[in-house]
This record gives structure tokens, sequence and C-alpha cells, in this order.
DNA sequence: AAGTGGTCTAGACCACTCC
DNA sequence: GAGTGGTCTAGACCACTTC
């Protein structure tokens, strides 16, 4: 505790680099090694400045960078907690339709088996291609209302568990439901758009035209460390897209 | 100058609000009045912070809040600046073309005329349907090839100035043309996506199919005191585009 | 060399949450 | 009431840009 300036291990790195950058990534790396939970709260701002053995300042400028960032997030009075992905349902960020406040989006999966990755899903997962995976097909709706087809592809033995329940009992995020059976709590994502055409199966389940236009998002969640641990492919009618970006 | 604490007239709103955040309300209102250029620094940020009687951490924090808000940029041993908007060929994050490094996209003026405000243009720029304004239209092209159709509606009498020189001499940017010619600043802007089909003037620009799916932005583009003064529709193949998003 | 922003420290007091 | 983060101050020294 409490270490000499200069020889704790915690400096590693480029000693040029400024200290806050240096403790950042230190912190950062607890973080990421599931030290701290979202249950609890981190050690206190002064306790942390003491045991790095810097400023109250430099050490409230370490976490804050860090709340920046996403990885934190601070409740007065309370503490500063790791903070939990809640970006399950955060698609529908793209899609108009129904009421965006009317209630949770709803979920129905329509396949969960064992199945060999195919290519463009091993690839951003990090794995060989035809590595065994749980794969997922899952249709959500809003009001009844299909929206959303997705081809989800879980790398096991890790998602082994979810495999072995029954699908009901998944719930309508999946996030969650990783973090309560398998223990992986995803705390980032990548996502690409681009737009597709509707095949027959497709049609069929979005009620929609075989061949019309549809908006197909890729994503690859990671933990917090960065490892990628789910691959899914969602597609929604063109007609109901709608994205807003505010640039400065 | 150096006003007593308490009675300044920058400390304006309610007084329960914290220092930092009036103060940052003051000069973000000084950066909107045009008071300060992109080209010369603002004042020190010693002398801004013994002219509102503040701490020179206090004052740090309020430049460093307008520094993430997209209003100001440091420059170490320069100054602290105005920022100057530079997203006029931020369309093309939206498409992959060519070589996304290959050389700036050119610019091809097809058409340039007054005439009234459709609705859909006027209604954003906050002013009557069948204004008087400067009509654009515009083909964007990489490497040769077509990739954007775009009309432009700019509001007059406030660019006059533009509609009466020789279209070859506004270059490929637009944006340094309006500051240069109008003095218009453009600072922030709002942009929705969404999906459309070609029709036959589309289809012939652009080298696609009639019918063929189009992704649309529409684009609202302001000064820094939130003025609109621009409201532009893109239209670029859907085939092309590709968006990507880190979410947190 | 002078002036700028960048880093870091040390401490006071306040507002809020939780028990 | 005890403990947490939020605000604000005051000052030292460093790195960089500009002339």
């Amino acid at each position: 505790m409490c270490p000499a300036p200069g020889s704790a291990a915690w400096e590693a790195g480029d000693p040029r680099l400024p200290l806050h950058s240096r403790l950042r990534d230190a912190v950062s790396a607890r973080i990421a090694s599931g030290e701290w939970t979202p249950e609890r709260p981190l050690p206190a701002e002064t306790a942390l400045a003491e045991h790095y053995g810097v400023a109250l300042g430099t050490m409230r400028r370490v976490l804050g960078d860090l709340v920046d960032q996403g990885l934190l997030e601070r409740k007065q009075g309370a503490g500063t907690f790791v903070r939990r992905a809640q970006f399950d349902a955060s698609l529908f960020r793209f899609f108009r339709y129904g009421d965006p406040e009317a209630g949770a989006p709803e979920s129905r999966i329509l396949t969960a088996r064992h199945a060999a990755l195919p290519p463009e899903a091993a690839q951003p997962l990090g794995v060989g291609g035809g590595s065994e995976a749980l794969f997922l097909h899952r249709l959500r709706l809003r009001e009844g209302q299909p929206l959303l087809v997705e081809d989800i592809w879980l790398p096991l033995p890790r998602f082994a568990a979810l495999g072995e329940m029954p699908s009901d009992d998944l719930g309508d995020l999946l996030y969650p439901a990783y973090e309560r059976h398998c223990g992986v709590v995803v705390a980032s994502a990548e996502e690409v758009l681009t737009i597709g055409a509707a095949d027959a199966a497709e049609a069929r389940v979005l009620h929609c035209g075989q061949g019309e236009p549809l908006v197909v998002v890729e994503r690859t969640a990671r933990t917090h460390d960065g490892t990628p641990v789910e691959w899914r492919r969602s597609r929604g009618r063109a007609a109901d897209f709608r994205y807003r970006i505010d640039i400065r």
C-alpha cells in the first residue's frame, strides 16, 4: 500500500507520460479484470488517491476521464460504480416504429441450437471458422409488429449454460441473461450499418416484400477487457429506418 | 472589469446553479456573439479568470467543458480558439467508395438559381414557405465517379453575394465560401438519415437503376448562436452505404 | 525570452445518499 | 450522522509555441 513514488507496479508504460494517463490505464485494467462489480461502489476517491499516492484532484481527473469513457458512473453521495452496459435495445435507435416510448420491445426466440460458426461470425469473434457455437434466431417486435430479425452467435463453451435452458427463461433482454447465467458482462460494442435486400424467409417473418431493402446491423459485443463474446446480424425494413445525428 | 462577487451582469440565471455552469453560459454567449474569431486566440486563461473574478481552476474547467462541447479548441503554447466547423465533407463518413484517403471529393454545381423555398426546406430554416432563396443543385464525385446528388437551399438576402458569382469560384467546399463571401460561419448541424428510392433524374446522374434504394441525408446547418442558415438534402446509392458506430 | 496551455498538489466547504 | 462525490480556491512547476 501507499507505494513510494516511482517504484510501484502500476506505474508502467513510458514514465514520460503524464501521471494521470498512466494512472488511468492502471485503474482501467483493474476494471477490466472484474475486480469491481457494478453492485458495489469502488473505494472512495480519497482512499484511491491515498492508495496510489497522488493528490485527490489527480484521482478525480482520472475517474472523471473513465466516466467520460463510459467505464464508470458516479452517484453523488453513494459512490463510484463500474458501469453496466444497457444497449441491448439500442438497435431501436435506428428505427421509427410505433411510439418509441411505448413500452419495451418484445423478444421471441424462433431457434436455439448448437451449430458451427460461419466465417463472417468467426472472424470478428477471433476464433477459427467451424468452431462450435450456440446459435439463436430471434424476432423482435413492438406492439405486436415484427421489427427486426436477428442471428446471434455465441461461442462455446463459454455460453453452454445458456443452451441448456428453455428459451422462455431468457427474457426480452439477452445481456442481463449472459451476466446471470454465464458470468459474461458486455461492456462495449461495434456496429456496422449497411443496406441489403430481403430474401424469402426474411420477407415472410418481417411481413414485407421479397427484395425490399433492409437495414443490416452487424454488431460485435465485447467484455471490459475487449474480448469479443457475441456477434449478431440484425435486419429491419429500410422503410422504418431513421437515424438522427448531431455534428459540432 | 473584475466585478465584485454576486453583482456582475454575466452572473445571470438561477444563482443556485454552480458557478462553472453560469460562467459556461456566459462564455458560450460571447462565442455565439462572434466577439472572437477562429483567427485569433481568446484572452489567456489567467486573464479570463481574473476578468470574471474566479479561480484559474474554475476557468479552466469552463473552457474544458466548451472544448468537449466542440465550441473551442486548445493549442498548447498558442492559445484557446473558437472552433471552425469542418464537416462539409462529412457526408462521406456514410459511404464507402474508392479509397477514403484518396484525395478530396470533387464538387460539380449543376444548377444555381433563385427560387421559392419549398415547405420541407422552409420549416427547418424557420422562415415562411415560398420565401426567396438561393438554390444549388450539386453533384459530388470521388475519382470521377458520381457519389452524391445534393439540393441546397440558402435563404436570401443573407446569401445574395453567393448567387452573383460564377459557380466555378465556389470551390469544392461550400462552408469556407459561405464564410468568405457572406460572413456566415457554420458551427453545428443536425443530420437525419432515411432510405428512399431513385427517381429517373437521380438514377441518370448517379449512374444507377431507377427505383434503386438510396440513402437520403437531410441536414440543417446552424451558426454559433443556433440560427439555421442552410438546409440540404443529399442522396447516394444505398449499395455504397456503410456506417460504423462504437457503443460503450 | 515571454507567454500560453498542461500537470499536479493541498485543502476548504457544500449537497447528496444511506443507514 | 457518517461518508460520498461536487464545487471552488490558490499556487507551483513543466512543455510547448511564438517571436
